[in-house]
DNA sequence: AATATTTTTTAGACAAGTCTAAATTTTTTA
DNA sequence: TAAAAAATTTAGACTTGTCTAAAAAATATT
């Protein structure tokens, strides 16, 4: 087995492989708060277990056993947060820590079992699909409102930002997954945007536009 | 918080504590299947932590935080126990390798909901008690069959070895918590026993005889 | 009580994962 | 395209938790 450390330089690495398909050292360093000078150790580590391909100031990718990993990680960071959310009732921007922790629970029997106990989530709180036990989910087709013109509308489907900040956020506006809204405008100063979600109206900056995704 | 390490051997520390009042750095070592001289190190920084009490050669106790925090595991790691039998139908020789690890996720409002959302049990799947969020269970009155004379008898509540194989032996005989025995009759060569379970009869060893308890 | 045995501790070493500072490579810019 | 800047790697060090071998203390034995 990989150790903590070892899944969560995966599990970054994989997440900054589906914006960029090399990944470079500082990225990573970024991503998991660490230097990269210790980014550069670890790399090796991964690379002699043949989890990524590696070639000195060349940036990273997967290989096919480190993606299954990775996959596998996210697969059951997904299902806990499923689970605590309707299981144990907490609030969409409570779960994500928790679930960085139980993420790394190693039997794979139990999350097939917590998977079924649950009958077979397909996404996770925040609109993330959940990977099945042989690793496979839809890629979701989802674009940031930012990309909407006026009069257009969509639903609320996910978020590109996780952080507890943004979601309690959008909780307070009632932007929140299956949602409709639609713009009524755009500024053009700051391209921020008024929305209708329901009854109301939501004035949002530009910043949330782009991290807030609805389906396509 | 406390590191990984540091949880382990509080937990055993509070374990041994209950047979010996002082424990010794080999009993330790004996149980976290590591060397004396790494609990003599382990000991050090515990005792600097000041969550045990601890002379040179003189063994060891728990302080009243450190009991707090070994208490505070096994809450956890009862409580997951019985999640995993009862709610995702493991068998009770499964569930505790799974705890080990999951009794180290640290949110205490997690397990609190967790204790909630099973409606609060009182006893694990091996027939322990699951202290509350105080820290507080009955120490269970319990004792082994090998107490008993022929005639008497007594009922299943709990195990004194956590081991897969005896809890597989245990089920393989019908001798499960809750189930009432008898002693029909002692074998004076080996002191093993014949018991009357429900329609049947078994015959178990003084060995297993001494590891499973009745109430009293 | 003196010696032998067992238990425990100390000393020194190692692996994992991290860091800072310096060196090297790559990329950008003038 | 050569110098400057940025990114990356190397070198050496530190912490945590572990180990083996040797020393010291406690306990048991004769």
């Amino acid at each position: 087995m990989n150790t903590l450390a070892e899944e969560n330089y995966l599990k970054a690495i994989y997440h900054l492989s589906l914006n960029d398909s090399n990944v470079s050292t500082n990225q990573i360093a970024a991503a998991l708060n660490t230097k990269a000078a210790s980014v550069t150790d670890m790399l090796k580590k991964l690379s002699d277990k043949a989890l990524i391909n590696y070639a000195k100031y060349q940036g990273v990718t997967l290989t096919e056993s480190g993606e299954k990993v990775a996959v596998h990680i996210i697969r059951k960071h997904r299902l806990w947060e499923y689970f605590l959310l309707e299981k144990l009732d907490f609030k969409w921007d409570e779960v994500h820590e928790m679930a960085e922790e139980m993420e790394h629970i190693s039997s794979v029997e139990l999350i097939d079992r917590l998977d079924k106990f649950m009958d077979y989530p397909r996404y996770d709180p925040h609109g993330d699909p959940i990977p099945d036990r042989d690793g496979n989910f839809k890629k979701h087709e989802l674009k940031p409102i930012a990309v909407l013109q006026v009069n257009e509308s969509g639903v609320i489907s996910g978020v590109r930002d996780h952080s507890a900040p943004f979601l309690q956020y959008l909780e307070k506006q009632n932007l929140t997954i299956g949602k409709k809204i639609k713009v009524i405008e755009i500024i053009d100063y700051d391209h921020s945007m008024i929305l209708q979600v329901e009854q109301n109206q939501t004035h949002i900056s530009r910043e949330v536009a782009k991290n807030l995704l609805i389906a396509i």
